[in-house]
DNA sequence: AGATGTGAATGAGTTCACAGCT
DNA sequence: AGCTGTGAACTCATTCACATCT
């Protein structure tokens, strides 16, 4: 099937709204009243939905629960899933201590460093392991996702260690291209650039 | 004229990629030879580019000197920037510190918080301040650019204060949609729903 | 009536392929 | 000969519009 990450980007999005109104007594939502929220036409949230099977009712609207159910399958967001942090430092640290990453079926089980500065310290829940423990680390644990918030210049190294480690994804901060593993899902958020595509916008003042 | 976010991004790693190299004593480089640091089309990067006027030379290359002057003026990375942040927490916090934020044209200078605990602490080379002060610190340091850091449930309220102090772009970190001023160039950037679309691939296994 | 599901139309972005310059 | 600049073709994504179901 095709879901593009845009697609599932959104699916999140509905999720986290049907989330946030279930339980409060109303049933169905209409893909109106959902477009509303967000910034989306009714028509492109019918068709995001719709690839997965009917699971609106024509004349009312989907019910929030059943669809809610299904995001959260469809997301994998039902199993639980172990995050290792690769870099523990001011970026890395506030990730393993933040509650958008500790959340439900998300958790970072492990922060490594190859700084012996760093290593020991307690961050959150976690203790900072030396990052030559790496592939044990993830075997233990079993680690599913890599965040890897390193300098640049190690950032290749250390995408092949989890790689070989065993993650099945990786989430990369470091603002680098890095030569990709096509079994290992990779998404790279680079605030750099984030920050220059808003300067771009400062010149004509 | 067109220029995309999508495109200006590229622009921005084309940048990255020529500083990278520039002074190694190559003169001129090619769309081809670009290409292959990115996983990009030769005619990507030449489309890219041929937006600007024509800096190529036919049969040569771009030169990369010039090439990474205009890109530079382009972006707006000739001038300086100020950031202030919005919300210390650990996000806020390990941003304000970060090498990233503090290079070159842009600068944390200054960053808020309403937690009193906060209010006076060190963080990289500032000192948090007190949220309440808003308006003045963006009037006295001239900031460009606000960094919303905030919880979601506090994250309108702060848009909309950074908004009217006069900030001319916004980088939006809360995990939430904000109601967009037309004036204010705004752009979010959502760690959860990034590592959301990671999960979705751990189902089949 | 009212809202979904979906083929058709449109729009955005990328790649192709080649004319044109050095 | 080599590489840029660019119209045309193509692919991907969104929106329209309406038949279909409750």
């Amino acid at each position: 099937m095709n879901t593009s990450p845009l697609t599932l980007n959104r699916l999140s999005l509905y999720l986290r709204c049907l989330r946030s109104i279930s339980g409060d007594g109303i049933g169905t939502i209409s893909s109106q009243q959902l477009a509303d929220q967000f910034h989306l036409s009714a028509a492109q949230i019918r068709k995001d939905l719709a690839q997965f099977g009917e699971f609106g009712i024509r004349g009312v609207g989907y019910r929030i629960e059943p669809l809610a159910d299904r995001l959260t399958e469809l997301l994998g967001l039902d199993s639980f899933h172990p995050l290792v942090i690769v870099g523990m430092g001011n970026l890395g640290s506030a990730l393993a201590a933040s509650a958008g990453f500790n959340t439900g079926c998300f958790k970072v089980v492990a922060g490594l460093d190859n700084d012996a500065g760093k290593i020991g310290k307690r961050i959150g829940d976690i203790e900072v392991q030396d990052a030559s423990g790496l592939a044990r680390v993830v075997g233990e644990t079993e680690a599913e996702i890599g965040i890897l918030t390193v300098p640049s210049e190690v950032a290749q190294e250390n995408y092949d260690a989890l790689a070989d480690a065993g993650v099945k994804a990786i989430l990369n901060f470091a603002p680098t291209v890095l030569e990709l593993r096509p079994e290992v899902r990779t998404k790279s958020v680079d605030l750099l650039i984030d920050l220059e595509e808003l300067g771009y916008f400062l010149g004509d003042s």
